[in-house]
DNA sequence: CGTTATGCTTACGTTCACGTCAAGCAATCT
DNA sequence: AGATTGCTTGACGTGAACGTAAGCATAACG
């Protein structure tokens, strides 16, 4: 059962991460788990927070951006700059995004062209190996 | 003009790098660049290398990666096993990237979503800021 | 009730991708 | 000739994102 606390070591099975890693982003503000005495226990949220941090690193985003960008997606934020500035912020990281799924799109069209000419390239060159072993 | 030999500076206008980080790249053995004398003259085809590193390194590859896709790109290389390699490296990076993009048009689709909350919640926090005022 | 596992803090170490001097050579301007 | 400019090779420094080891507390197991 996902019970709503978790300790770190069901965090880092769960989400394929070494307690270092957790608590390295405590340490930057990233994640807050609650204390049971000395223990971290990991909520619901900070799992939520976590799934997005990994997504985000996988873009090849900062963990401070990401940690900007995670100020977004704190509905209780009541303060109206901040808020106005984690859409201004937000808004940035779209673009960036886009920018990025548009560059990743031409890129991979690239190396599909770069694969295939390779493949037929390869398949010559076993021709002549071929012909020349006769 | 776009001459065929560039020197350092010239580089590093084009492309908004320093010397530093093409001399690391040829140390990486990225790029390779002439001599004339002791100085370095780049070629069209570290140009070419130097777009496609630039570009990789947006996605979030490190220059490792990057440089076994270049081999991939090097069309002189007639060695069978090697050539075969530089295919199969190839396709898993293909398959990373299609697999980024997937998941990077879900995050953006998030993203916005996220932040069309955002501004319809910074809307209501100042009309609640309005009305007090009143 | 001792051992094994889990967790904590503190702190130094490591890898990547460069940045930042220092010191020296070579061509060019004055 | 002397100074400036551009490029060179070391070599040490840096920030990000952790790894790793030491030393101690607590908790679960047999």
């Amino acid at each position: 059962m996902t019970q709503d606390l978790m300790t770190i070591r069901e965090m880092c099975d769960a989400f394929d991460v070494t307690p270092r890693t957790l608590r390295f982003y405590e340490a930057k503000e990233l994640i807050f788990p609650v204390r049971e005495g000395t223990r971290r226990l990991f909520t619901r949220t900070d799992r939520a927070r976590l799934k997005l941090i990994l997504r985000g690193k996988r873009f090849g985003f900062s963990l401070e951006q990401i940690r900007q960008l995670l100020d977004l997606y704190d509905r209780n934020n009541r303060n109206i700059p901040q808020v106005t500035k984690a859409i201004e912020l937000g808004r940035e990281r779209l673009d960036d995004m886009e920018r990025q799924r548009d560059e990743l799109e031409i890129a991979i069209k690239g190396l599909r062209e770069q694969l295939s000419w390779g493949e037929e390239h390869l398949q010559t060159l076993i021709n002549e190996t071929a012909k020349a072993a006769e």
